[in-house]
RNA sequence: GGCCGAGUGGCGGAAUUGGCAGACGCCCCAGACUUAAAAUCUGGUGUCCCGUAAGGGGCGUGCGGGUUCGAGUCCCGCCUCGGCCA
């Protein structure tokens, strides 16, 4: 019967675990004690289950807990749901199930395989980020975003409360004012295309897109400009990245986050339009280009003596008023033709360059030239200002474009020796693109100032001239915030309607005490056919609320999923608060993260913005640490058993449930941590899950009488003292699993015990003092079986708070070491030396060697590396 | 095209600062136990060469160079694969 058998003896362990609390968090860390909050990243349920690249990361955020509670930390470890998406929304749309009813049944599948698998989370802290409760809060800290300005001489958030009104915008009336606020919040309303399928007669979402068709069906898909919010996180990207040095993440991420915020220095440059009435001489640079100016973001002001022609983007604001009568039609049609393309589509570089001229000129502020602007779609309207000004000799897509239509290439930056002389001709005559650094030719008065130099000469030049200045611009752009969709959180916005039902353009946020806006009752939730998002069919009695006495009509736009996983570590620290999103003496205690586990698909974005909405609320003192997640860890993919990634069209999934009824939760922890270093992409093998299970069995062998009828420690257990090396592969595998654990090395870890089982499995007494140590460090690993074996060795209490084998470096000590010895580096033999005998004594006994001495005879020794304790390296000659 | 990461036995991987390459596991082979098998335990297992044997030697960490007494590890150049971005 005492056979090792998970199957048994894991739901037994569990339910004692459910029942005792055993892994309940104490409101706030122990008195005295250090604190850990490891965090995974909770998953989105959804209707496939539990993943096996799921328990990597969460397995190994386990053992951390698991081993620190046995450090004597206060240890919390939550899980949760990120709820929201899109596939609970399609089935709704199919069946007319509430997508909430899906959704909870896959919740309950997700933590009834969370709970198999023996992680010691403190469930009751469970929350889903579409509980009512939690959507309160979301939409709570929405309400602070709404009302923060970003005030950037002290680069912080502050209440809208602060934030003066110049008084000659208080001389244009309430209404303008008011917009004048409006248009600074961290959330604003801004017209942005979305992706409009007429054929569905939905909105879809961009992963919803692909190729310019819809996913499903293949029908073409429209941008479409539409009222949206916006999250003003570009006000934050300094601090985005300059709060990343202090983090102790993978440098690969914070590389990452730097690139996608983008960040580069230039100037925005003013191009008077030839023929433009040009307005009288202001002070300075102007806030908002004049009319009759287009205004351009340059990385590169020292090569505008080469500005050769100008781009605006197709969705510039100036294509109607630059476009002559005899391009009208061209123009049209091209920018058309634009809507249906992605940004990707348009920017990619292999890409054929298209354009259409406006008919229209400008000046080019430094030459006096008049050049051409074109309409072409390789210039972005969310860049910059939405138009360029064109260089063909030095930048890559303007050469292409050039090349293609014929425009003049004017070469202004002399390469010099940076190219070899063959090139640097050819980009001289304009037939090569060089983009490099070098010195200024064809430029005026400044010809031979070298690159960086003319950079700040020329915008101090433009700036003294009123015509330029220097600018930060960031890839980063505005956080699209709405989605059309029905399963997210509501905004808790309304829009102010007039007497006939029309919106007048005032917003009315949803009193605090309101909350939370939930999602109305639907019908159904098949799409209605207009681009305006789901919402719009709620019954009369959600959509139009009254506000101070004002009819209103609700936002129909939701949140993206995006919004719950901002701020549900916070969550999680005091889940049932309903006053506050979080008790700020908790959060003082517990944050930040200490330790954050999970996958690289969410090293930019989730990240990303769940800083930012941290910063917001440290401006806004709901949270004390700039930062909210200390250390980061990205766990690896776990790929198929054929190597490739595990996806259901490939048939090489790997279900946790199959594996745990096969081998056991212990078995399958044990195997993923085994398999390789945590952060590595590995492929899966189900031999290698029955290795590791054939370890577990050594391990319950080592203890019990497996061939007994009951539990009964085996005959070689005893109460001995142990021999010293006995000791000494106990505290070696003490210092080892220790040491490894902290650095996340778990599979070393576990070839350690490996070690140490195969050691003691030939040992024909086996002391308690040993095997006890040794079930503690492996419970992190093997929780339900360690448990097992420790109530077999006579304990009552679990071992969960029990104290962590102590390593005693005494026992490490030997009498002598082996010493190798090296001639011409190469080994030739093995010597025992004393222990701690210096570099003299070493070299002697290696000499001494009778091997060695028979090999070095009548030759000359050259050189002579002694490593005490290490090795001997005799260079010889002859 | 750019950035990041990785190439070590038949396979997953180990080697924390340059110091015995291949720990540990899988696979495979052999032995013990057994009437037999399974299970379990024990041992072997990079590769080539010399030797009947005990044993000895060469080669080996993607490729080519370099630094060093000594390189999987450091430097230069290249190749391949993976990830992200364009």
């Amino acid at each position: 019967m005492p056979r090792y058998n998970p199957a048994t003896i894991e739901p037994k362990w569990q339910a004692h675990w459910d029942a005792n609390k055993t892994f309940a968090a104490p409101r706030l860390p122990k008195e005295g004690a250090k604190k850990l909050y490891a965090l995974d990243m909770f998953p989105y349920p959804s209707g496939d289950g539990l993943h096996v690249g799921h328990p990597e990361g969460y397995t190994a955020t386990d053992i951390v807990c698991r081993a620190w509670r046995m450090q004597g930390y206060s240890v919390v470890h939550p899980m949760g749901f990120d709820a929201f998406g899109l596939p609970a929304e399609e089935h709704a749309i199919k069946t007319g199930e509430h997508p909430r009813v899906q959704t909870e049944k896959n919740i309950d599948t997700f933590r009834r395989q969370l709970k198999m698998l023996g992680f010691s989370y403190d469930w009751d802290r469970e929350i889903a980020t579409t509980d009512v409760e939690y959507v309160r809060w979301t939409q709570w800290i929405f309400l602070k975003l709404y009302d923060t300005w970003f005030d950037k001489e002290q680069q912080k958030g502050r209440p809208i409360a602060e934030l003066d009104i110049p008084e000659d915008v208080q001389a244009m009336g309430e209404d303008f004012a008011r917009k004048w606020v409006d248009e600074r919040r961290l959330a604003f309303q801004s017209s942005a295309p979305v992706n409009w399928c007429p054929a569905l007669g939905t909105v879809l979402a961009n992963e919803e897109v692909i190729d310019g068709k819809s996913e499903r069906g293949g029908h073409p898909v429209e941008r479409r400009p539409l009222r949206q919010w916006m999250l003003r996180i570009t006000s934050y990207a300094d601090r985005l990245s300059a709060g990343l040095e202090k983090l102790d993440w993978p440098e690969g991420v914070k590389a990452l986050q730097r690139n996608w915020i983008g960040r580069s220095t230039g100037a925005e440059v003013d191009f008077c339009l030839a023929g433009a009435q040009l307005p009288a001489e202001v002070g300075g640079f102007a806030e908002k280009p004049a009319e009759g100016v287009l205004r351009v973001y340059t990385t590169r002001p020292d090569t505008l003596f080469g500005a050769t022609y100008m781009v605006i983007a197709p969705e510039h604001p100036y294509v109607e008023r630059l476009t002559t009568p005899e391009q009208a039609d061209a123009v049209k049609a091209y920018v058309e033709a634009a809507s249906f393309k992605s940004d990707m589509d348009r920017t990619e570089l292999a890409k054929e360059k298209t354009g259409v001229f406006t008919g229209s000129y400008a000046i080019n502020p430094v030459s006096g030239e008049t050049i051409p602007v074109w309409i072409a779609d390789y210039v972005l309207i969310s860049y910059g200002t939405g138009a360029i000004m064109a260089v063909p000799a030095h930048d890559e897509r303007d050469y292409e474009f050039a090349k293609q239509f014929n425009i003049p290439i004017k070469a202004v930056v002399d390469p010099g020796n940076a190219a070899p002389d063959d090139e640097r001709e050819a980009v001289l005559a304009g037939e090569q693109v060089y983009s490099g650094a070098g010195v200024a030719v064809n430029s005026g008065g400044f010809d031979g100032t070298p690159t960086i130099e003319f950079k700040s000469k020329i915008t101090a030049w433009l700036a003294e001239r009123g015509v330029g200045q220097e600018a930060v611009n960031y890839k980063l752009r505005d956080w699209l915030f709405s989605r059309q969709r029905f399963w997210g959180e509501p905004f808790p916005i309304a829009h102010e309607l007039d007497d006939d039902g029309k919106p007048t353009g005032q917003i009315r946020t949803v009193p605090e005490e309101d909350l939370p806006v939930d999602l109305p009752h639907l019908e159904d939730f098949k799409p209605h056919g207009r681009p305006e998002p789901p919402l719009d069919k709620a019954p009369d009695e959600w959509l139009y609320p009254t506000i101070d006495g004002v009819r209103c009509k609700r936002e129909t736009n939701t949140m993206p999923q995006w919004a719950g996983s901002c701020w549900y570590y916070l969550r999680f620290l005091d889940p049932k608060n309903a006053d506050a999103p979080i008790d700020p003496e908790i959060e003082k205690a517990w944050m930040p993260v200490d330790l954050y586990i999970g996958g690289a698909e969410h090293a930019v974005l989730h990240l990303l913005y769940a800083r930012f909405w941290h910063m917001v609320l440290f401006d806004r003192g709901v949270v004390s640490t700039p930062e909210p997640f200390n250390k980061l860890v990205n766990q690896g993919m776990i790929l198929g058993e054929n190597g490739e990634k595990m996806s259901k069209s490939r048939g090489n999934v790997v279900n946790p449930d199959e594996v745990v009824e096969g081998y056991g939760a212990d078995a399958l922890r044990l195997y993923e941590m085994f398999m390789g270093p945590l952060p590595d992409s590995k492929p899966w093998n189900m031999e290698g899950v029955a290795g590791v299970r054939n370890f577990l069995g050594r391990v319950w062998r080592l203890m019990i009488d497996d061939r007994a009828e009951e539990m009964l420690l085996c005959d070689e257990v005893t109460d001995a003292e142990p021999t010293a090396e006995q000791l000494r592969v106990l505290h070696a595998t003490i210092k080892a699993v220790t040491e490894d654990i902290d650095r996340l090395s778990f599979n070393t870890a576990i070839a350690r015990m490996m070690e140490f089982v195969n050691f003691f499995t030939k040992e024909k007494t086996r002391p308690r003092a040993c095997l006890e140590p040794l079930v503690l460090l492996l419970a992190p690993f093997a929780p339900h079986l360690c448990e097992e074996l420790w109530a077999a060795l006579g304990h009552n209490e679990t071992l969960s708070y029990e104290p962590w084998p102590v390593f005693d470096e005494s026992h490490l000590q030997t009498d002598t070491v082996d010493i190798v010895v090296q001639i011409g580096g190469k080994v030739r033999g093995k010597v025992a030396v004393a222990t701690g005998a210096d570099k003299d004594a070493t070299l002697a006994a290696a000499k001494a060697d009778p091997k060695i001495a028979e090999l070095i005879a009548g030759k000359t020794i050259v050189k002579e590396i002694v490593v005490p304790g290490k090795l001997v390296n005799l260079v010889v000659k002859g």
